[in-house]
DNA sequence: CCCCCCCC
């Protein structure tokens, strides 16, 4: 069948160019397609008629080609623009460099089916270098390369068509080198590494190092640091135990390239981790780790998969991602005892903000919260850190977290510091978290509103909802009851009518002592609804501003009007109330039960604030800008 | 081989 010449010698050009870079469109044959973690991106095979080239890269905006098959084996295809990625193994050796070409525009000429392959393509060298002109075929003169085993950089593994990948390769250049100069090898793109390579050599930056972290478990107990490395192609987390802490944790600079040889490669778990690769390195007695000192500007700098703020409120909790904000405010380190474990935390409560008009709570723990002294609202990068349910979303670092502050590599850091600067310091901006969250429980469902705290509740989960809202009218009559006496018993005590107050729970005898304590009904209503609201004995008392006591004491001497002042004066007051919704079953009737957790007294300010933020919050859903 | 990462 008929079909438009392949652009012949066109890798060869490429290869022995400065910098790879041609003006050709070239017209190419793909042999072979292979997915990229995951299909994150496509690695081809392609010839130009004489050469076949495996370090071919699809631009991952063009993956939908071979998604729906587009691109496939033997289809034609003109390259409308591409670029090319050196990756130079060692400065001093040209022929070591390879050149990656990453195809940003393509149309597919013909499709493969009725074409079959063109020619009989030659392989390139393994570092994408050109052994001699394609016409002069003396392959069988030149040295073998090393057998495929080596699997330095992923060629070996046939991609979709073992007849080309696996032709003998021309050679002119030994990969062996001695063991302790890396530098010699050819180096294996990042993205490239799987569990079926062995013998691979990166040359990598090192993006971010935890500190040291000791473990006690079933097995045994040891202790652990892991890092990320970079190349131009992605990132992986290496991880090294024990011993392997001791040989490489002080030779590991943050920000400094190496070259790495040996390790295992195992799935990596996502669940804890913010690092984009399907696989992770574990090191061991064989890994090999040597510092690059030659030019590594080829390296990128930083690994960040940055999720914008706004984006946080639709991941879920537990998620560990990468952040970058400016730091809006910073509250003091605090110390504190845990209830449940009494062991004693340290943490500091910062508040981020960015462009996508969204701000959230980060809470730092130990050393970290203590060290974080930065009055002057700089930028800081995260890799690492834990998305919270608490309330509504907030952010929380964990030993393996890392904080870049104003970093200089991060461009998104200049976006932000410039953003900040010109107004976005005082944009009114939606809270993800709301300020001091819900005491406990899982947030969910929306804040702001009465009307939205109203709507029942799908399962069995307590919602809780913000909002700020007046009392408009109290069940006055059974807002107190008698207590238990006894400290921290709240149950109800019965009157036996001869001075004795009996606890069901305490069962003192013969007690004669009581307290009166709030389980007031309240309604509570803002611009969208009204709703009952049950308030226990520490919120009635915020509301009322008066004690229990008070109240009882006055029921009891028959002066109701007494009691009716304290209500009648919290009426209409504005608060801001955090309500947890519950689906209880009554009679059959499956309904919502509010309760107040909360009780805050808001100045007009922090009512205005209030609303600006909810007013932000709905703009942001709908996707506009308020007017100012 | 970790992966607990804390509290309201």
């Amino acid at each position: 069948m008929a079909h438009t010449p392949l652009s012949e010698g066109f890798f060869e050009r490429v290869a022995r160019s400065d910098g790879g870079q041609t003006d050709e469109q070239p017209v190419l044959q793909v042999i072979g397609t292979r997915p990229l973690n995951n299909g994150e991106r496509y690695r081809l095979l392609v010839s130009d008629g004489l050469y076949c080239n495996p370090w071919v890269m699809l631009a991952t905006q063009l993956n939908e080609l071979v998604i729906n098959k587009a691109i496939h084996r033997f289809c034609v295809i003109k390259v409308r623009k591409h670029i090319c990625n050196v990756m130079n193994a060692s400065k001093n050796s040209d022929s070591s460099s390879r050149k990656i070409l990453i195809l940003l525009e393509v149309d597919v000429l013909h499709e493969g089916e009725s074409i079959g392959q063109i020619g009989n393509p030659t392989q390139l060298n393994q570092d994408g270098s050109v052994s001699a002109p394609a016409s002069s075929e003396t392959t069988a003169t030149t040295p073998a390369p090393k057998p495929t085993t080596n699997g330095v950089s992923g060629v070996k593994r046939p991609l979709s068509s073992p007849n080309v990948a696996e032709q003998p390769k021309p050679k002119t250049k030994s990969h062996v080198a001695a063991s302790n100069d890396l530098s010699k090898e050819t180096i294996a793109p990042i993205s490239f590494l799987s569990p079926y390579q062995n013998n691979w050599v990166l040359r990598a930056r090192v993006t971010q190092k935890s500190d040291i972290r000791t473990y006690s478990n079933s097995r045994g107990e040891g202790k652990l640091f892991s890092m990320t490395i970079a190349d131009e192609s992605g990132e992986i987390r290496v991880t090294f135990f024990n011993e392997g802490v001791d040989k490489n944790f002080d030779n590991l600079e943050v920000g400094r390239v190496y070259y790495i040889k040996g390790g295992r490669l195992k799935a990596a778990n996502k669940q804890y981790s913010s690092v984009k690769h399907e696989y992770e390195i574990t090191g061991g007695n064989e890994t090999q780790i040597i510092p690059c000192d030659e030019d590594t500007k080829d390296i990128p700098r930083t690994s960040f998969n940055f999720v914008r703020i706004k984006q946080i409120a639709d991941t879920n909790a537990d998620a560990i991602i990468d952040v970058i904000g400016v730091v809006k405010s910073v509250g003091d380190a605090t110390t504190f005892t845990a209830k449940s474990s009494q062991r004693e935390f340290t943490k500091r409560e910062l508040v981020l903000v960015d462009e996508s008009r969204a701000e959230i709570n980060l809470t730092l723990w130990g050393d970290t919260a203590v060290k974080f002294e930065h009055a002057d609202n700089p930028v800081i990068a995260i890799k690492g850190v834990k998305v919270s349910g608490f309330g509504g979303k907030s952010l929380s670092t964990t030993q393996s977290s890392s904080i870049f502050t104003n970093p200089v590599d991060v461009p998104e850091a200049h976006k932000l510091r410039g953003w900040f600067d010109n107004g976005g310091r005082t944009e009114v901006v939606e809270a993800l978290t709301t300020q001091g969250g819900s005491s406990g429980g899982h947030v969910s469902g929306d804040l702001g509103s009465v009307a939205l705290a109203k709507l029942p509740i799908p399962g069995t989960d307590a919602r809780y909802d913000a909002v700020l809202a007046c009392p408009v009218s109290f069940r006055e009559a059974n807002a107190v009851y008698k207590s238990c006496s006894n400290k921290d018993c709240k149950r109800k005590v019965q009157d036996a009518n001869d001075g004795t107050y009996l606890c069901p729970k305490c069962n003192i005898p013969n007690n004669t002592e009581f307290t009166y304590r709030y389980m007031l009904n309240a309604n509570v209503r803002d611009a969208t609804d009204g709703v009952w609201v049950t308030f226990f004995d520490e919120q009635a008392k915020q509301i009322l501003g008066a004690d229990a006591q008070v109240v009882g004491q006055a029921f009891s001497d028959e002066e109701e009007s007494t009691a009716h002042r304290i209500f009648q004066e919290a009426l209409f007051q504005p608060h801001l109330f955090k309500l947890r919704g519950k689906m209880e079953t009554y009679n059959d009737d499956n309904r919502l039960k509010t309760t107040c957790v909360t009780v805050q007294k808001l100045s007009t300010d922090e009512q205005i604030n209030f609303l600006e933020k909810e007013i932000a919050r709905l703009c942001n859903k709908l996707n506009v800008t308020p007017d100012s």
